[in-house]
DNA sequence: CATTAATAGTTGCACTCGCAACTAAGTCAA
DNA sequence: TTGACTTAGTTGCGAGTGCAACTATTAATG
């Protein structure tokens, strides 16, 4: 009747370790392609993306979508409008928000991005074979969906 | 003969994306738990998790083991030094070297952490099916391994 | 040996993040 | 319409991070 060794314990079998480990070896190459041809931060690719996939929208929009809180969208979008990639009107139907939309020049470089990101998820699934990249797909949107868990409440 | 349209770019269905949302979810609540019951950084946890489970060596082990950041360890280990946790003395072979080792009051906190560390793991596997989970963990561990394939080369 | 290169670890700096506090605008109800 | 409450977005601040530069020591090479 023993208890588990405490000492037992394996970062290496630490599932959120194995998925930040994964997450990053997969981020580092892409973020670099991103970082130096833009000089974009991953938020600033993140709202990018989402403006380019989904076209006018607001940051609190943003922020429901893609989970990123709104300080760093706030952020982001500065940088992004600073650099010419997007522009803000006032919402007519709102005054406290703005309507986010890419400029040419934002859109211009989200589909460069988009084909270079496309390109390397390709190359990713085919290492680990695609079929199985599905089932990953699953799994990490289970993961996602489940979300907080709320702690162990010990 | 259409070129794939580059606004079909999708985030969610991005690989690096996915995982980090994944990573993030279920870091997210253990974090919680060691920075409230400790004050600890993730990069402090991780170093404390390492020694504890391979007992005395040096920082560049630390790196070389987990792949985090010297700089990241460096700061990492004062941090623990000053709350006790662990000490350093000067390695006898190498003079640039120093041997860390968790002192009694590092190897009770994680203890603790790790009890509650493989509680979590284990809720988790529960929720996506224990099965499931082994799978995860070898094509996390494929994707850890096979690294960074080396940017696009465009 | 003497020099040059490599390595262990630390530090400075610029930047991003997370959180709380804040402004401005909209909502709801008495 | 006034007052309490919620919401969109911004800002200040403390803290963590990445990168490059640096010290001290060890290894390698002529």
């Amino acid at each position: 009747m023993d208890m588990p060794d405490t000492t037992d314990f394996d970062l290496e079998r630490f599932l959120p370790y194995l998925l930040n480990q994964a997450a990053e070896a997969t981020s580092r190459s892409f973020h670099a392609t991103y970082k130096a041809s833009y000089g974009m931060t991953r938020t600033q690719w993140r709202v990018l993306a989402n403006l380019g996939k989904f076209g006018s929208m607001t940051a609190r929009d943003i922020c429901t979508i893609s989970h990123i809180e709104k300080t760093k969208v706030s952020r982001a979008v500065s940088a992004l409008e600073a650099e010419g990639l997007l522009t803000r009107s006032p919402s007519p139907q709102d005054r406290r928000a703005e309507i986010l939309a890419l400029t040419d020049q934002g859109r211009v470089i989200f589909a460069d991005l988009g084909q270079r990101a496309i390109a390397y998820d390709q190359a990713l699934r085919a290492q680990i074979g695609p079929e199985i990249a599905a089932q990953l797909d699953d799994l990490l949107r289970r993961i996602i969906a489940e979300g907080e868990l709320g702690p162990p409440e010990d």
